[in-house]
DNA sequence: TTTAACTTTCAGTAATTTTTGAACTTTTGA
DNA sequence: TCAAAAGTTCAAAAATTACTGAAAGTTAAA
């Protein structure tokens, strides 16, 4: 396979991907791109790449940069913004799962506090099922939270070491 | 709160997490349903908890017992189906990840190792910062890989007992 | 068989999400 | 201070995804 076949391979899948997992096809793509480009793009550039309009490289760098995987630099001489992506996958993984966890997770478990505290008849067959689905999934919830947090600390080969040793 | 409060909010909450997840609303809604009711319920009863068409609600059955996470009972006597879910939270954790993994990270790794093939220039800043770009995404893939491999192996009390030693 | 109860399918419609593009704002150098 | 070169915004359009409802298909009891 060529290289340029690659790329195009590449941001394609990345931008499948990103949109089964709730992220918008464009926002993934873009980052793909900057992913396997060595040097910062500017909106042009990425305009051109991808065949998208200004408005939509703008606002989807915007949320880039909200989710930490993209920054923007500037050359001292220059009106122009660029953009790069830091290249570090175990960063990148850490972000995107520090931010779904604040997004998500975080108000998930809110929730399910509050609804633990809903309060019913003793023999009534939906109170009980109720109460104790809230309940378990609950404890699950805490123990992915407990779990997000300490890879969210973790360095890359501390945290895979660690999985090593437990899952043999 | 009241426990119908809490059961809607329940079914809303899950509902928009799906969603966020790439899993359809009404899918997340329906099982949601299910997860909080202690008896099988029947197409019809759905369809008026959650006013949604017979289609819609039968489709998204379909896709929720595709999934693992729901089955099919008939009582003998009557021609109705009745469909129930599966309580356990860490059966339902390890279903969805044994489907997304199929279904997702499995074709990824393929394209991945097809990516490692990519052969170009080592002069070429291009192909160098591909070429590393794949690699690392690739050994994070395995990792993430072997991990839920293990996972969908393991038992709850297993998994998190081992998951707890290492995360303090 | 027939019939009634129930399930499935799918074309058309509706809702939602994404994208465009043009107007507007900001920045900078002359 | 101005004008050119960028960056930003957002209403409208396009694309995608989900839903409806009615017709067609299936099943099982009589």
């Amino acid at each position: 396979m060529e290289l340029s076949e690659g790329r195009l391979k590449f941001i394609e899948a990345w931008g499948k991907l990103g949109s089964e997992w709730g992220i918008n096809r464009t926002m993934a793509q873009i980052h793909a791109l900057l992913l396997i480009s060595p040097e910062a793009l500017t909106t042009e550039e990425i305009m051109e790449e991808l065949t998208i309009s200004r408005g939509n490289a703008n606002m989807n760098l915007r949320d880039l940069i909200g989710w930490g995987l993209v920054e923007k630099q500037h050359r001292s001489g220059e009106r122009k913004e660029y953009f790069y992506a830091d290249k570090d996958t175990w960063n990148i993984a850490r972000q995107v799962a520090k931010e779904r966890k604040k997004r998500e997770l975080d108000p998930i478990i809110k929730l399910l506090n509050e609804l633990s505290e809903v309060r019913g008849d003793d023999k009534d067959r939906n109170y009980k099922t109720f109460r104790s689905s809230v309940k378990d999934i609950n404890k699950l919830a805490k123990n992915v939270n407990k779990t997000l947090e300490t890879m969210l600390k973790a360095e890359e080969s501390w945290f895979w070491s660690s999985i090593f040793k437990i899952f043999k």
